[in-house]
DNA sequence: CTTGGAAAGTCAACAACGCTGCCCTAAAAT
DNA sequence: ATTTTAGGGCAGCGTTGTTGACTTTCCAAG
């Protein structure tokens, strides 16, 4: 009876159908401004959000294969292919072949990808840390959490793995 | 010099570069995560993203004209001219003349629309309370006040403008 | 009253990016 | 050695975003 967790009421107003759809809401609205930045830029280079994503995690994870790339981004083969042709023709992005597995292909950034890079970040790391000053640390704190605990496992383990990177 | 947001190291820990990046990555799987659920009841319909998000703000402003729902979801007239006007020939949703205006076309969801929309917003939910649930009422305020800090300013307006609905 | 501009909505054609399915090459297993 | 399995590339399709031209309706100025 006094389990805060059954005890009703206040304590569980969070949890009120209204609540959960003013996160939704919150969620929809606040990733439109998430990607807003980002967009502006890879539009003057013709790019879309998933070349955006692919020069990210590559970035992140020099060397990675093509195969990993599909699992962390969550898309198939070809959805990514088309991204990933266009960015190494363009000089952006290079591939290269296994040299234990000769079927793999491993990528990296050049010099002008990583440029690219750097300006995509900048400008998402700008909106983020706006948002996080502004709502202040134990807010990003249970930010965090949530997001978390929102994500499928599968997702939530390849974004575990990336946190211990350096 | 007392002042916590001019003291550096500790207190700022929470605007690092490397702390901007984790909150961008947990973004990015959370939000595959958010979408999942209503992804795969919309595959059973032949629907896509952009019917869900129809469905949903005309369930929340039942009446609302085209053109509000246009800059509510932030899209082209015809992007959501198409969605609608199969969510019309298929009976969820019905679109009424303006008594007043009658360039106007006023929205509504019939029975059927209605009963997809529960069944989406119900599967939304689940997932939404659950991690609200994981993380702890805490947690979501701060999740709450970081998304509704990165949103554009036109798009708070519309999130700030449904929060006073019944 | 009429006429000209502005606003709401529809439609056509195009680009980005998901998807499935098929194929080739290289590694691994029998 | 031959079959099976895995990595990767390409062709073709559907959804959903875009801009641009068009119709209908409203409203205001002459």
């Amino acid at each position: 009876m006094a389990d805060s967790s059954t005890q009703g009421g206040e304590a569980l107003l969070f949890l009120t159908d209204e609540q959960l759809r003013r996160g939704i809401e919150a969620m929809f609205f606040a990733y439109r401004g998430f990607t807003a930045d980002p967009d502006r830029i890879l539009e003057k280079h013709s790019y879309g959000r998933a070349h955006h994503r692919a020069i990210h995690f590559i970035n992140r994870e020099p060397g990675l294969t093509v195969t990993t790339l599909l699992s962390v981004l969550g898309v198939t083969k070809q959805s990514l292919n088309r991204v990933l042709r266009s960015l190494i023709e363009d000089g952006l992005v290079e591939s290269r072949v296994g040299r234990k597995d000769r079927r793999a292909r491993h990528l990296h950034l050049t010099a002008e990808g990583q440029s690219l890079e750097r300006e995509l970040s900048e400008a998402q790391r700008n909106r983020m840390r706006g948002a996080y000053r502004a709502a202040g640390p134990q807010a990003v704190a249970g930010f965090r959490l949530v997001l978390e605990a929102m994500m499928d496992p599968d997702m939530r383990r390849h974004y575990q793995m990336l946190k211990d990177q350096p």
